[in-house]
DNA sequence: AGATAAGCGAGACGGTACGTCCAGTCTTTAC
DNA sequence: GTAAAGACTGGACGTACCGTCTCGCTTATCT
């Protein structure tokens, strides 16, 4: 899914093919269109022919770049919402999980990233390619630092060594996208709170919980 | 979006008004193909104009009794899939949490019914009607049943009273969801042990787990 | 086409069948929506589900008397339309011809029965049954009436009495449906004079006309 | 009405715009599907949807450059009929006026044209696009050259210059479409001398006619 | 300088499904 | 038996996008 790169990874700098060179204009204006639209109507709203004439760009260019409008929503996606917050060892397990948590959350909550976000995920379920992409491109980044996180936990004697740390960051997230997608509560500041705690202590009434 | 009940609920038995009756024949034919297509195929390979002419209907009589396919899909679903588990009083916390949430999770996994639905959650998305309804009539009584479990733990002291039962509820549902609808990892059996363990004793490492 | 008499030509008095009898007020109020429509908005804005209900009728009761939709349209067209102009021999073929032709005329051009024929005549080319039954009730009553005016002007010698009649008629008539179907120039008056002069005198410059 | 020509009358030569350039064969293509359906059918079997079959083309193609089936049966039904007698000078009124209205008379009687264009005419009733198309591409060319002759009838001397040329034309393809439209005679080669008789001479029995 | 090779805007194309509409028929209960 | 109510099949309507295609033109490198 992660098409048309701006500069490939292992870039040769400016090894000049023949013929025109590919817009760079091109590849911005799409991106901005589909990212606008994205933010705002939701991907099903997103149409080619839309993204196209609002770029001020052909059709035809979009999928010579893009094998279907669902990869340019993901790129458009990915590149219009940067990562918040660095990973940065403070020694304590509570601030390294819920912070970044909080931080998700709320950006769900507060910034049309939530509905575009979940649009895509929608969209996921009928296209393995955009569930793939997403998967690489957004959860996978985030939970990889989030991984850090619970792996420092464990070397710090915070958190059971046994246990799979994948299965921890279900844990936090599972609850955040659970009502992002379904809706049936808002996302309130306190889930994160309530969720680490459980992680840590849980929830049987035995005063081992912090003050 | 709940459309066209066989029985009304408070059904006075038989009330028989002048005109002809809506044909059974023809709702059910419906609501099985719509089924057949839904979970084999998913929601968005479900057409008007193809559960019409499996079902041997036309589409008028299919558009006289819900407002779009999107509310098709949703009954059908709904009539498809039974409640499986008999909420009971066993007196224990986590066979209560953890029997109905490994049931759901194995139907999920190992059925057609987890794709469908990912893909009608996915429709809810765009579809507000679609996500209300899969709200009052699949989430909601899933929930309800697991409420009653969380609210008799509190009352056995088994879990803190002053937490709220429905974030509960998303702490044992969110990750399962979270896995559905992205699918990073698999829906295994071990997810919904870590989940309980986790809710009740917190995952910290001081040997307050069960043997 | 003709259907549905209310008093069958050699009726016998009242002679009681069993069961219900024929709703009078349903047949009345049948036609007189369809002669409503017809007349104001043309045949094809005319639906059967739109008479039934502006009847107060099932669509069913129309389709028990009358074959198809047309066939109402004929009816309530001929039914509506009164015979305007008695035939009478007044010795002068001129007037004979003229008159009925004019009023006719101007019965097409002033009231909604012009447009309201030409709907069910372009009704005739594509439902044969519609042709017949206006070429029966509505052309052949008129056209019958004018050839007796026909046939007294060949006895009196004023007209070759070897030319056909019928032909004669399509002289008159002729023009002014060819104007009303085509719509290519108002029916003015002055027409029919025309026709009458060149049907008796010809149009040559030979100074037969009258003054 | 008049649709998407393919050359246009001050065209310049080939003038190329930007953008692919109209598929001639799908032009022609679907105007070949509309002129056998009309002919062969009538006009009110011509389904956009059959078109689009029988022509191998989509059916936003044939909306993409007519506005309504109506549309395309006029364009099919114009450029598959041509004119047939070229208008010519020949000293005798007589024939000026006979020789092309038997032409068309025969043309209606002995081919599908006749079917077709009555189906038009028809359509024409309740579309008045249909009809003005009508009008200015099949009735007012052919009017126009009728009109030609019945001018120079006038400037020989042969026929009454005080009237109006329009009425006269109407005289003679009046009752020509009137048995066309209304079917209740045929289109005998006979009608259209007893026009012209009467046209030039009248029907009065005084022994103008000529031998 | 010319040939060659893309990229680009424009916009037409075949296809698929949408949700609506109406004809004419059928199936009930009510009179 | 007839009426009213109203559900039913069937099939066309015109619209909206999809992803592909074909143009003429532009912008580069390669010879």
């Amino acid at each position: 899914m992660e098409s048309a790169p701006a500069s490939p990874v292992g870039a040769e700098p400016a090894r000049p093919r023949p013929g025109r060179p590919r817009s760079e204009r091109a590849r911005k204006a799409i991106l901005d269109a589909a990212t606008e639209v994205l933010f705002n109507e939701g991907f099903d709203a997103l149409t080619a022919e839309g993204v196209a004439q609002r770029a001020g760009v052909s059709k035809a260019t979009i999928y010579r770049w893009w094998p279907s409008k669902a990869a340019v929503a993901v790129d458009a996606f990915v590149l219009a919402v940067q990562p918040q917050v660095p990973d940065r060892d403070v020694g304590d397990v509570r601030r390294e999980l819920a912070d970044p948590a909080l931080v998700q959350l709320r950006l769900y909550r507060d910034t049309p990233v939530g509905t575009a976000l979940a649009s895509l995920v929608a969209a996921g379920q009928s296209d393995p390619e955009v569930a793939d992409a997403l998967r690489t491109r957004w959860l996978g980044p985030r939970r990889a630092q989030a991984l850090h996180a619970v792996t420092r936990a464990k070397e710090r004697g915070q958190l059971r060594s046994d246990v799979d740390g994948e299965v921890v960051l279900d844990l936090i997230f599972g609850p955040i996208y659970y009502r992002l997608m379904t809706g049936h509560a808002p996302l309130d500041d306190s889930l994160v709170g309530v969720l680490v705690d459980a992680l840590l202590h849980g929830l049987a009434p035995d005063g081992r919980l912090p003050a």
